[in-house]
RNA sequence: GCCCUCGUAGCUCAGUGGAUAGAGCACCAGUUUCCGGAGCUGGGUGUCGAAGGUUCGAAUCCUUUCGAGGGCACCA
């Protein structure tokens, strides 16, 4: 039995406790969401809810009178072993082995869909990540919402979502122009330019665009041709390294492009009808101070050009207007150094006579460099940047990803680079792959020794191992969904750590292959089944961070 | 000045308002005639930055405050 099964068994027992009359609900009151929990105490039962504590306001009774009346209903539940009323009025339920142990025969027929639903399925989710200026490779910065956004993407996925992994290459602003007379100067041999761009990546984007080019320094407008031929390369690398990184985009969008196909002209003339934008000293403002911002902002500018602000509405248009796969959420995963765009983006979006919901913007704390246990400044023109291909490199695209993806975006990740450098096997993505490949290796002796699953009885998955390991596994749909529902993947990164945990102390207490002599038993084949059904788990999750599971190490 | 994020064990960090706040790393001591020891077992540390408030109950929510990081253009 699953925690949900669980938690839903208990919500028609409440359903009919409110039916017949024993609990009534006070005038205007909801009914809470019945969610069980795993208690740290083993005392405590396999599974706990606070139901009644929550209840006991609602229904005007105080929490033991109310957990009485469920305990007794409870109880009733197939599969439940016992109940208890601890404390103010938790419910500690105990539940029969078989009960129990029937799920990894669930798991592993579910096999790679155990863990995914059909929560978000409808929806179309547009997630934006990376959009790096294609003036240089992709640095720590990048390399952090690689990792982040394709997880995030795959458990969208897995929640029954359509996701759009999406790229937006700033090639429009005068970003470009930088990077153009950096190659250029560079070409002529010169050094870089004060606002340009440095570091090793120039002079060979230089030396290749000459290759291709080799009139390129005598053609009419050179620094035009270094910005076309130049760019062009630029995209072709960051695609690679991400590809290398395990991370497609579904759609790599060219700022460009808005303005090449008179979308943003023709956006600005309908602008001027709309309710979010009013005229003042000769500009068009959009009222992005309705949507939280300290200041409006100008759309168009006095000149009569575009400001930037009128790609990003244009932009927003396309995403939700598009002819193939149009969003109905738009996910912008951007860095703490933009923060100052969320209540912009989200008037662009009203500016359109759009719902502001349909945007959803996530903040990301900044990937520092560390060395010595001093702050290292990255810099583009210094050329001191760690880029993606260089920590692939060092550590691998396995422990790369995970390393960054096991944090909160909320708090900033501290990379150092002696630490990297060392090569060290500190990463907790080792002892993950190693629980999989554990089972694996497992269950590759146990049918060489005649274990197979023609009968299995889970009411011998009854030991204080057992019942660790079975807990953890049910709670790994759990966990996906409140990673999807709260935008972390993190979260299935610890799971997967406390699962491994879990795995090897069972390992350590329970044999599974016969030993000697020992004749083949339900019970070999039993735990056979649970090791299976531990290895199943591992491999979903770490396929949910795009993290391989190997089956030897 | 205003806005955003963070502050939890020596270090790096988990922790949808619940029971005695948890992992990893680091340190020490054990552990293998038998499925892989990248494992397991034991050993200890916290004014959850501080102060108020809400609540039956607060690391979690609210207010104030201190500290760290990052933002606040008719630039892109």
């Amino acid at each position: 039995m699953t925690p949900e099964e669980l938690s839903e068994a208990i919500s028609s027992a409440l359903a009919a406790s409110l039916e017949e009359g024993q609990l009534t609900l006070a005038e205007g009151q909801d009914l809470p969401q019945v969610r069980v929990e795993r208690p740290k105490n083993r005392d405590h039962g396999d599974w706990a809810t606070n139901i009644a504590l929550q209840l006991s306001k609602k229904v005007g009774l105080n929490p033991r009178q109310v957990a009485q009346v469920l305990a007794d209903r409870i109880s009733q539940i197939s599969g439940v072993a016992s109940v208890d009323i601890a404390g103010p009025g938790f419910l500690n339920i105990t539940l029969d082995a078989a009960a129990a142990g029937e799920l990894a025969q669930t798991i592993v027929q579910a096999g790679e869909g155990y863990g995914s639903n059909q929560s978000l399925a409808g929806q179309t989710i547009n997630l934006e990540f990376v959009s790096a200026n294609p003036t240089g490779p992709i640095h720590l910065g990048g390399t952090r919402w690689a990792a982040v956004g394709d997880s995030l993407a795959r458990i969208f996925q897995s929640q029954g979502a359509k996701v759009v992994r999406e790229y937006y290459f700033n090639d429009h602003g005068n970003q470009i122009d930088r990077f153009a007379r950096s190659l250029l100067a560079r070409a002529k041999g010169e050094d870089a330019p004060e606002d340009g761009y440095g570091g090793q990546y120039i002079s060979d984007i230089a030396e290749r665009v000459l290759q291709v080019r080799p009139d390129a320094l005598e053609a009419e407008d050179p620094q035009e041709v270094f910005r076309s031929v130049g760019v062009d390369f630029m995209f072709q690398e960051i695609k690679q390294s991400l590809h290398d990184f395990h991370v497609d985009f579904d759609v790599y969008f060219h700022e460009n492009s808005l303005f090449e196909e008179g979308k943003v002209d023709e956006l600005l003339e309908k602008l001027k009808e709309s309710d979010n934008l009013y005229f003042k000293d000769g500009a068009w403002w959009l009222k992005s101070t309705d949507y939280g911002d300290d200041k409006d902002r100008v759309v168009i500018k006095s000149d009569g050009n575009a400001a930037y602000i009128a790609g990003d509405i244009a932009y927003f248009q396309d995403k939700t207007k598009r002819p193939v796969n149009p969003a109905d959420l738009a996910i912008y995963m951007l860095g703490a150094d933009h923060h100052g765009y969320v209540a912009r983006l989200k008037a662009a979006a009203a500016a359109l006579g759009d719902d502001p919901a349909k945007v959803e913007v996530m903040i990301g704390q900044l990937v520092n460099l560390v060395k010595d246990g001093k702050p290292v400044r990255m810099s583009k023109r210094a050329g001191t940047v760690v880029t993606m291909e260089d920590l692939v490199d060092i550590v691998g695209v396995d422990a790369a990803r995970y390393s960054l993806a096991r944090y909160s975006v909320d708090s900033s990740i501290d990379i150092d680079l002696d630490l990297l450098t060392r090569q060290t096997n500190e990463n907790p993505v080792f002892y993950v792959q190693y629980a999989h490949a554990r089972t694996c290796n497992v269950a590759r002796k146990a049918e060489a020794a005649g274990v197979d699953s023609s009968s299995v009885d889970t009411s011998l998955l009854n030991s204080e191992a057992d019942n660790a390991l079975l807990a953890a596994l049910g709670l790994f749909p759990g966990v996906v969904k409140e990673a999807a529902d709260f935008r972390e993947p993190h979260r299935v990164a610890r799971y997967l750590e406390s699962l491994a945990g879990a795995y090897h102390r069972w390992y350590g207490v329970s044999r599974v292959v016969p030993q000697g002599e020992e004749e083949v038993s339900d019970l070999h084949r039993t735990r056979l089944l649970l090791n299976n059904a531990t290895r199943q788990v591992l491999a979903n999750g770490l396929g949910l961070l795009g993290v391989s599971a190997p089956e030897k190490m």
